[in-house]
Parts: C-alpha cells; sequence; structure tokens
DNA sequence: ATATCGATTATCT
DNA sequence: GATAATCGATATG
C-alpha cells in the first residue's frame, strides 16, 4: 500500500467545510475519505483526485446554464451529493459548495480503496489479479461510482456530512502531500482553468498522461 | 505507450 | 436531434 490505511477512527466533516469556494474545498478534500455504509459492511476509500466547477460563471460546469431538473442540487445548501449520468453508461459524483443560490462543486475523480475492495471489485465486475489491477477499481469518476453503487436514483441529493445518509465524506487525520495541479479532464469549454487537484504519483490517480501539458490543437 | 473509436441514454436545444 | 465532467477495446508504434 502507498498510503497508510488508516490512522484512526474516520470522523465527519463539518457543513462548514463545504460552504466555501470549490477551488479550497477540491484541494482540502484530497486526503480526506469517502465512506459508504452498509448494514454488514463498509466501503472507505481515500480521495486522491478531484475537479473544481465554479457554477454559473464556469462554462464546463452542469451550472452554467441556470438550474434545471438535473442540477438543481448544485443551487442548494452545500455538503449534499449531485450525482449525474454520462455518456449513457456512467453515475458521476459531486459535493455542493459555497451556499443556496451558489452553484460551486467539487467532481470525485479518484480514490484509494482502503476497505470494502473485494465488494467494490464485485460491484465493478472485476477479479484483481494483482495489486496492479487495483487502480481498476477506483481511479476515474465513472468507475468509482460504480464500485461505491453510486446512481441517481439512490445518492442524488443525499448529505456527505452525515454517517446516517449511509454515504458521507470523513476525515482521519491524513495530511496529503505533494499535490499537483493541472487543467480538468474531458471539458471542451474552459479547459484553461487548473482545476484539477490530484495527489503525485498516486497509482489510483485516472489518466497518466497529460499530467501537466495543455492540449496542443490539431491542425487542419 | 499513445491514439482512436463505439457504446448508450438522460438531458437540453 | 445533438450532446456529454467516461470507459474499455482495439489498433498502431
Amino acid at each position: 500500500m502507498i498510503l497508510p490505511v488508516s490512522l484512526g477512527p474516520i470522523l465527519p466533516i463539518d457543513r462548514a467545510f463545504f460552504a466555501r469556494a470549490p477551488r479550497r474545498v477540491a484541494r482540502e478534500l484530497l486526503g480526506k475519505i469517502l465512506v459508504r455504509d452498509r448494514e454488514d459492511l463498509r466501503l472507505a476509500a481515500r480521495i486522491v483526485e478531484v475537479e473544481a466547477y465554479l457554477g454559473e460563471n464556469d462554462p464546463a460546469a452542469h451550472a452554467a446554464a441556470g438550474i434545471t431538473a438535473r442540477n438543481a442540487i448544485l443551487f442548494g445548501p452545500p455538503g449534499y451529493a449531485y450525482v449525474y449520468f454520462i455518456y449513457g453508461n456512467h453515475y458521476c459524483l459531486n459535493v455542493s459548495c459555497e451556499r443556496e443560490e451558489k452553484a460551486g462543486s467539487v467532481l470525485f475523480r479518484a480514490l484509494e480503496p482502503l476497505s470494502g475492495i473485494t465488494e467494490m471489485a464485485r460491484a465493478r465486475g472485476i477479479v484483481p489479479q494483482t495489486p496492479r489491477d487495483l487502480p481498476k477499481l477506483t481511479a476515474g469518476p465513472g468507475r468509482l461510482a460504480q464500485a461505491f453503487g453510486i446512481t441517481r436514483a439512490h445518492d442524488n441529493g443525499c448529505d456527505l456530512t452525515s454517517p446516517d445518509s449511509g454515504l458521507w465524506i470523513g476525515q482521519d487525520g491524513f495530511l496529503p502531500r505533494n499535490i499537483q495541479i493541472t487543467p480538468r479532464i474531458g471539458i471542451k469549454e474552459g479547459a484553461d482553468h487548473l482545476l484539477r487537484y490530484f495527489l503525485a504519483e498516486n497509482p489510483f490517480v485516472s489518466v497518466r498522461n497529460r499530467l501537466t501539458r495543455p492540449r496542443i490543437p490539431p491542425r487542419t
């Protein structure tokens, strides 16, 4: 294991933590833990890669065009799950930031599994043969959502500050080192902003290339 | 190792 | 009717 498995009990995070600018929340979410509690087991994984989305001013954000049925959670209070369905296949998880009417958010892009790895593999339909296969579980926004069984029907709007919700964010005292910041992945507009945060050299980070290099547009 | 492409559907124009 | 905050498979060097 690259990171310590756990430094102690996992404690919930105050709503005030999320009531701040998305860049700030994104940066500080690194090293925190996403937890799924079920009756019989706990899934837990360290947050190692996130992206900030800035709300209505940010052309890449789902909030850019104003409030709709899909993105309504983004315009609500901070600390709640915004789950959307994309490319006909994948769910992605965000946490709302800032305050009512101000639709900042942070997208979860990659996690390092800490517990419940067998269940994550089952949910992903994978049988890892070696530790090198483990990133297939949670490296990427669609993968981590599938590993945690996150769906829009079940999890959109759930309170990520409350363990009672079954899906929540906790901290165990881990302090991340060596954070890298790059442009966001997979967007067209707003691709120049440095809003992707991840732990350098962590094997669970998605998209190994394009770490720092902006895309050079193809010639015509 | 990097590049390209098809899958598949909720959501918005 | 077009698009998308992705993934996995395939092709090519």
